[in-house]
DNA sequence: TTCGCGGTAGAACGGTGTTCGTCCACGAAC
DNA sequence: GTTCGTGGACGAACACCGTTCTACCGCGAA
């Protein structure tokens, strides 16, 4: 009771707090606002919540946890990737490039790939994707089983790479950076001891190339897709 | 000066606080038995302190920060793994076996995989593998910039499937959980719209089969194997 | 008009990585 | 033999994190 009695109640009303109430969507949308500009890192619970002029308590009114919100997040990014109809005569093309469109979203999205890795991703969207790759994969004539683990394997690697690719965006590297990195790590290769590293230091060039990743994402489908090929049924 | 002027100096030594000096060698080894004991989540630089009866800021003085104390238990992680020597008429099994390899340490090692993604191995163990996956693609014809971009491709795998194993053994599931959670899966499937989803509903089966993870790998190294194989060059 | 309820939100809990500044033991120098 | 400098140890603190407790309050139903 430390309040003077006469007090009067309520001064005048506390500076309005109606504003524009929350919802799940108005929570995502912030969020996603904030991932596209900040990272990944700065999508924290408090942080939405500032952004949005409440405290963190507020959200978990419409957002089970942290988790749910990475979910959620992967999804609404998920809606924004576009898939060719299926064409059995162009069917490992037609891979590829859904491949390439998948992490050109999530490269879009810095931080989705992370919110995403490890994660089996049964939202609305994310389902409809995997139906597209599984359409792909059937007009290439893979077996079922196949198809299946194929659905599994290639979100986890165009995911791997986004995310990786995310990680060393955090550490804010300038494009001389990387390339003083290169050169650096060429002159590392070389320094090592040539007994026990005779193929490190012949390949020094070749593994040092490729940094802006394209290419090693090219290779990567490839290999991939051919890995594929190989498993389908003659004819159809 | 609150303290009494006659006060003697030193009662008797204040509980010997000499005890073994820290070092980086008894820092990561703590950390590793931790790892396997407690997992990732368990190794925090102020668990790791506790653990050695002293607190985080020694750690600072022999490790630079927790990044780097991760990069040093995957290079004593890469330490365990064992290689064959290369066998030009049987590359592809080699390949495999050493992928297979690679993820029962990082299995091991519950963790190592967390701290690994996303970081370019330059430690001496862990060039030292590259090394020996050189000598396997290059045994088996691939062309010097193929070798050179499967050697981050490979990793990058089996990196991302440990890592996956390793989140969702966060969420402490049981077998039951797991095979509970695969017949939810299995009737959700089921439960969608036939007109969006046909081919996920047609292959319900194949798609939450292989729960284990096992298959699941052994088709990711058989797709890998298959594609690079594909661009070995003829002959010799 | 009253009551109950659900969204709002401040405060707090128990954690995290990292840094600051103090203290002290030890080896070198005088 | 004594002094001094230095580097490791480390308690405390900083700025965060996800999550939960609990009080409050406005609004619709009764």
């Amino acid at each position: 009771m430390t309040q003077s009695p006469w007090q009067p109640i309520s001064p005048e009303k506390p500076a309005r707090p109606v504003r524009e109430p929350l919802s799940r969507e108005r929570i995502v949308d912030t969020a996603m606002r904030m991932l596209v500009e900040q990272g990944y890192e700065a999508v924290s619970m408090r942080k939405v919540a500032q952004a949005l002029g409440t405290g963190p308590a507020s959200l978990y009114a419409h957002v089970a946890n942290k988790q749910e919100l990475d979910n959620l997040l992967v999804n609404r990014a998920a809606r924004e990737m576009e898939f060719p109809e299926p064409d059995p005569d162009n069917w490992q093309e037609q891979l590829k490039a859904s491949m390439r469109e998948m992490l050109r979203v999530m490269r879009a999205y810095p931080g989705v790939a992370r919110a995403a890795i490890g994660q089996i991703p049964l939202g609305e969207q994310a389902m409809l994707s995997t139906e597209r790759f599984l359409a792909i994969l059937k007009a290439g004539n893979l077996p079922d089983q196949a198809a299946a683990w194929a659905v599994d394997l290639i979100p986890l690697y165009v995911t791997a790479v986004a995310f990786e690719e995310s990680v060393q965006r955090t550490w804010e590297w300038t494009e001389d950076d990387i390339e003083g990195f290169v050169s650096e790590l060429r002159s590392y290769f070389n320094s090592l001891d040539p007994q026990r590293f005779p193929i490190t230091i012949a390949l020094a060039g070749a593994l040092t190339s490729g940094g802006s990743g394209d290419e090693r994402f090219e290779f990567g489908i490839q290999v991939i897709t051919a890995g594929l090929a190989s498993l389908a049924r003659q004819q159809g």
